[in-house]
Parts: C-alpha cells; sequence; structure tokens
DNA sequence: AGCGCGACCCTTACGCTGTAAGATGCGACC
DNA sequence: GGTCGCATCTTACAGCGTAAGGGTCGCGCT
C-alpha cells in the first residue's frame, strides 16, 4: 500500500505477492475490511510519539502534532483510510489513549487533553489531506490560476493573487504556522480555564 | 448518495435512478471520477458562507467555520469524498476562493487569510471525519471502554476515565471548544503580526 | 501404527464494479 | 428524402470481494 496507493491493494494482487491464492487469505483474515483495519493499526503503531516533554503541554502538543504529521508523510496512501475509519476505531483506540497519556504526562487535565487531541489530530488529519493533494498539483507543475481558461482566471482573484505563493510555498512551515496558531489557542485556552479558576476560589 | 452513503453510488445504480442503462450516462459524463468530482462541486456550492461580518475577522472565521460544519452534517456522506478529493481539486478552487473572499473583506491579509482557511478548513474537515465515526459509534451504543475485553480496558486507562465523558458530551459543543481554540490562535498570530510591524517601524 | 483433527491452501462460482466499442432510434435541417 | 447529431441501447471484458466446499499436509493422541 505504502508503495501502490490504497487503490491497488487488492485481496488477489496481495495474494500474488505472497504466492498463494486469493481465497487463503480469508483463513487469516475475516475481510478485507478487517484487512484494513490492520493495516490502519500498523500505521497508527508506528506514530514516534514524543518523549522527555513532561511537565510542558505546549511543547508536547506540538511534538505530538510533528509525529503524527510525520507518520503521515511516512505513509500518506494511508491518511484516506485512516480519514475513513476514524479516529473511533477499534484499531485507533490505542493511539488515541497513547496521545492522551503524553499531553497528560505534560500537564494537561484529561478533559483538556482530549480536546487538544482533537484540534491537534483534525488539524494535522485535515492538513496532510490537502497536502497529498497540493503535493501531486505542484509535481504536476499545476497553479490554481495558471490552468486553461482566462474566464476561470477572473473568477477566482484572490487565488490568482496567491498563486505563486501557493505554488512555491513550504508546506512545512505552512504546517508549523497552522501549528503555532493552535498551540496558541490552547494556551489562550489554559489562561482561560486559571482565570475561571481564580474566579471561582474568590466566590 | 447524501441518502445511501458513498459505496451505494454505482454507475449502474444511478442510471437505474434515471430510467436508464448505465452506459448512457458516458454521453454527459467522462467516466466516474468526473462525475464524483461534480458532486463534490455541488456539496461546496451547497455551503452558505456568512455575510455581513466585513470587518469583524475573528467573528467572521468562527462563521466560516460553522457554516462548513452545517454543510458537512448537511452532507456527512460527502466528507470522505471531498478528503479524497483534496481542497486543491479544480472543483474546490472556487470554494476556497469565496472563504478566501468572507476573510479577506473581513479584514484579513491575503496571506494571513490563506493560512487561516487552512487552519479551520483542516480542523473542520479532520473534526468532521471524526464526528462522524463517533456519532456512529455512540448510535451503536458504543462507548471506548466498555467494549468486551476487560484487559484492553486496563490497557487505556485514560480513555476508560473518559469514556462516560465522550460517551455523552455534545458534539455541537465540543466543536465549538475547538472553534475557541484557533480563534483564539489566530487572535494571537494576530497580534505578533501587529507587533512585528511596530517594530519594522520602529527600526 | 493408525486415526482424527486442525491448520492451511486451492478451485469454482456468483454477483457486482467501471468502462471500451459499436449498433440503434429519433428529431431537425438542407 | 437523406443526412447528421444527440441520446440511448446492447454486448463484452477484466477486475473486484467473497460464499461454499474440497483437498493435503503434519502433529498428537490412542
Amino acid at each position: 500500500m505504502d508503495a501502490d496507493g490504497l487503490d491497488a491493494l487488492s485481496m488477489r494482487k496481495l495474494a500474488a505477492d505472497l504466492d498463494v491464492e486469493a481465497m487463503s487469505l480469508y483463513y487469516h483474515v475475516p475481510g478485507k475490511a478487517a484487512l484494513l483495519e490492520g493495516l490502519a493499526e500498523t500505521v497508527l503503531a508506528d506514530v514516534r510519539l514524543p518523549r522527555g516533554v513532561d511537565g510542558d503541554w505546549p511543547e508536547a502538543s506540538r511534538a505530538v502534532a510533528w509525529a503524527l504529521r510525520d507518520n503521515a508523510r511516512a505513509h500518506p496512501n494511508a491518511m484516506p483510510l485512516l480519514a475513513s475509519l476514524g479516529l473511533g476505531s477499534p484499531a485507533a483506540r490505542r493511539h488515541t489513549e497513547d496521545v492522551l497519556g503524553v499531553l497528560g504526562a505534560a500537564g494537561l487535565a484529561p478533559q483538556a487533553a482530549f480536546t487538544a487531541f482533537l484540534v491537534i489530530r483534525s488539524y494535522v488529519l485535515g492538513y496532510v489531506l490537502w497536502e497529498i493533494h497540493h503535493a501531486e498539483a505542484k509535481a504536476a507543475g499545476i497553479i490554481p490560476a495558471t490552468e486553461p481558461g482566462a474566464l476561470t482566471s477572473v473568477a477566482i482573484p484572490r487565488l490568482t493573487t496567491l498563486a505563486p505563493f501557493i505554488a512555491t510555498f513550504d508546506d512545512d512551515a505552512e504546517f508549523e504556522r497552522g501549528l503555532e496558531v493552535i498551540v496558541a489557542g490552547l494556551r489562550s485556552a489554559a489562561h482561560a480555564r486559571e482565570e475561571a479558576l481564580r474566579h471561582a476560589a474568590r466566590a
């Protein structure tokens, strides 16, 4: 799958790679859905979560996000799979637990950790899905507003303005920019919680 | 598709619904991929972007995010499609332009608007993909740590702790919480930009 | 030694998919 | 009336996931 994409993975081809007939796979696996779930599990297990960031949750959040993205770059073809399986699948539960563990050890309360997880996970997944197609388009030399049809170009003046920027910018840098937004937001949310606590203590 | 899911949409079934043979569709459409792209375009065109938020970009960001999520709730089955097509597809360009238009009119500079768009779009897409499966699991009465196998329960203590919360919490409220994080982060990024400008002006 | 049994693999077959290629019916215009 | 185009049809192919059932080993027990 990493090599040839998700669509190229069929029971028959996989079996052929294993020098076996397709139906033999069904002895080991209940069906293709289970196989894909196992695949997702493997990919998620490959996430290298940060260590040694206990107590510093902003740094931990950043590191978690980068770990997720590194994983996405290592298995880009698996991202649509993760998206369609959802983070709530049995395969993903362990992964969620691990991330919550890191964020918890870094100082976030359970519910705050969960919200942080959700925001970070959502952002990274969404960004990576965008990035995959952006990278393909860039590789093909397609910049949004440069395609055939000048008529459409007038209809998208803002994209046209941004076209050179979009075509050349650094995906890593843009990811980092978005991540900083989120970490700053988390910080702000934490301040708000502290404020509320102080308020409650005074009352 | 809205009714029966993406997998249930085949050329033959669609044709049958139209009282026509499958191959007749190919006179109107070059292939299934194009059909799906058109579908995505239709869904994106259905996004009701906010009006009357000119000048107030935090409010505009919030409103855009809610518009995107409302759209997702109206067409949940289309979300995996949007994810796999990417925001960079021709079908999505107009949509991107529109959102940039709203954010631009609300006071964000082009590149800042683009970053904001990317962060918001990524978050909403990722969140909604998560939400879809979470909703399904909740409907099926599955709470993460309550499933068969006490062994796995000990392995995921944090999820176990959060299980009642996760099973009962309000998706809207959690979305809002995450959105507030992002808007706060965008505000913080804007402050940083202003700070840098002041600095540059002084030098 | 012989038997049973489970692990592992194979063959066949069915209904489904997207779509390439070509034939057919039909209304409009010269 | 002949021709042209649009819209539809028929036929066919290769590929998919998988249900059902049949082999063939080797291990462990009697």
